[in-house]
DNA sequence: CAGGAAACTTGAACATCGTTCAATCGAAAT
DNA sequence: ATTTCGATTGAACGATGTTCAAGTTTCCTG
């Protein structure tokens, strides 16, 4: 019993990170079944009985990298100059260094698209409102008068500029912006941002 | 001659149309040569006579969407209080609903990729070169001594952060935001962020 | 107007997908 | 050793974008 349920364990995890590697070497439009069952050493069709879809797949790679990218988030707020305004900068820019280096693995992770009738597990969804408290944190530094509810709008609104800045600069379809110089304009935006914010308050 | 070229033309029309029309109602994932052919009255393949790749057609179809969308922003442009920040705020808002209003089109200007090796032809890129203008005109009256090249840079992070809260905001997968809700939140933080950077030249 | 040339149109065929499932295999239990 | 039952296989199915030889229409010329 124990030995079947052993192999299968290591199939299904060699499975997803052949997944995820397969990604990022050639986007998620190049993850293919046949290519996975054979990266693996199984029958295409075996790759149902351990996961039960691409969809699946692909959310559960998804998991992987949100993971990786809220530890980056987690050391670039925590490491630095303690300021919320710096500390805010900080997180912007290292969502854009983790996007530039998990190209096509942060792309699939909003490329990718379910039929509209199936629902996304609860795991998947816990995963991705993690992100925002670490903008949370130093925006209630900042705004120590705001209640949660408006707090929590805030740093969605940044977080959702920030990486349309990052979505639209790191597009190979216009003119392909340097990495520097975009990181220099998401750290001038968002302190602007920021500025102006405060600034209302005052 | 001109018998066999005028129904050409008129297929073409047609068939550009009835995919806007296709996308707008079941997603780009919806558009498919055979339902096209069967809409349009013509052989399945006939569909590459008339164009000569699925790509190009829905590149075609992003060109008329982007032209709407101009407009959209044009007329937000010039109706309403003429003071330049309140026009980067109308042309957010109009953004916004302009999305919201063609949601599956306006998404499938983003959501298409193309073989990395295949290049998009210029008709296509110059469409889109010309949206940043809209925020150009307003920003210049702002900043009197900025640079063309640092407007430009400017309005490009500006579109790029509204671009990020629209696109993030009306995404269904996270909690959906009622769309006044968004409306609002985009016009607070065009507002800071123009103040922000506003106070940066004082 | 006839008739051949050129262009257009057709729809069957191809390659490639994700997905399914009846048949086969193998390990645990008796 | 035999049975049993779930795991595994890989052939097959249904879509889908794209191609192309064959058939059809249109156009030009004598």
């Amino acid at each position: 019993m124990t030995k079947a349920l052993e192999r299968r364990a290591k199939l299904r995890t060699d499975l997803i990170q052949t997944a995820e590697r397969m990604i990022a070497e050639r986007g998620l439009a190049g993850l293919k079944t046949r290519d996975l069952a054979r990266a693996i050493g199984c029958a295409n069709g075996a790759v149902y009985n351990l996961v039960t879809d691409v969809d699946e797949l692909v959310l559960r790679v998804g998991s992987r990298t949100l993971l990786r990218l809220d530890e980056a988030l987690s050391t670039a707020e925590s490491t630095g100059e303690p300021s919320p305004r710096e500390t805010l900068v900080r997180i912007a820019i290292a969502y854009c260094d983790f996007a530039a280096e998990n190209l096509e693995l942060w792309r699939a992770l909003f490329e990718h698209r379910m039929a509209a009738d199936k629902i996304l597990p609860d795991w998947s969804v816990n995963d991705q409102l993690q992100l925002f408290r670490h903008i949370y944190h130093p925006l209630a530094l900042l705004f120590p008068k705001r209640s949660q509810e408006d707090l929590g709008i805030t740093a969605r609104s940044l977080f959702s500029a920030v990486h349309g800045m990052v979505a639209l600069g790191l597009e190979q379809k216009l003119v392909a912006v340097p990495l520097p110089a975009l990181r220099k304009e998401i750290a001038d935006l968002v302190r602007a941002m920021i500025d102006g914010l405060v600034a209302r308050t005052e």
